[in-house]
DNA sequence: AGTATAGTTAGAACAATTCTAATTTAAGGA
DNA sequence: TCCTTAAATTAGAATTGTTCTAACTATACT
């Protein structure tokens, strides 16, 4: 792991808050002033690939990216508020439907959040 | 709803195949020739906000769009195949945790499809 | 018919991400 | 330590899916 790998996977598990790409620049700016936004793409894609961190591709919102602890998601449909949740987990129920063939799952609710109700 | 609302809506449909914005536009185009890239984009974007048609989100790829029958999704971490599967319907256990503040859910598993294998 | 409203159009604009080619850094011998 | 090669990083151009804009058209309602 590069000294850029290493940061921006710390910043992404650090960070409770679903940063975007440009977010994480920003903060590895702080460490690092002159970095590249496409070290930064590099390298959460690299993270991406090896499952280290979580990609959030979520309708009418840019990705974000997400520490890989099992939860889920919860999203207002309304002002796009994204928080967590821990719901069931399906891991085994799916592997068994799969016979074992599974990766990982991505569950994702949408409601409307108590303030835009 | 317009002529042209209601034959996305009829492609969405009638396709299995998570179409893409521009294959609807070619599919449109077969019937109105003279059919905009944006009337398809409006038209797509008006059906998803009366939940009529689902849009696809997944990383790594361009939306689509699906018809709105409860299913799941299979998504090879390789190739992004996508195909549908119907796992357990969790409406209810989720409908139940959110106190009936609940609107929809979208579940994709991850996974290596035979091809890949 | 006349007027207001909603829908559509072409193409410019936008924004997130990827690509490119040059440069820098790191790693592993000799 | 120096040399060589591979990997990582850089700046900014390019790409691309989508939205925006302003003009135009169709539709619905008095």
């Amino acid at each position: 792991m590069t000294k850029y790998e290493k940061k921006i996977y710390d910043i992404v598990n650090t960070s409770r808050e679903h940063m975007t790409a440009e977010q994480i620049f920003d903060t590895l700016k702080q460490t690092y002033p002159g970095v590249s936004r496409a070290t930064v793409y590099n390298n959460l894609n690299k993270l991406c690939d090896v499952n280290l961190i979580r990609r959030l591709s979520i309708e009418g919102m840019i990705d974000r990216y997400d520490h890989n602890a099992r939860h889920d998601h919860l999203i207002c449909q309304k002002c796009k508020e994204l928080v967590d949740i821990n719901l069931e987990d399906l891991t085994e129920s799916i592997k068994e439907r799969l016979d074992g063939n599974f990766l990982s799952y991505d569950l994702k609710v949408f409601y409307i959040c108590p303030k835009c109700r």
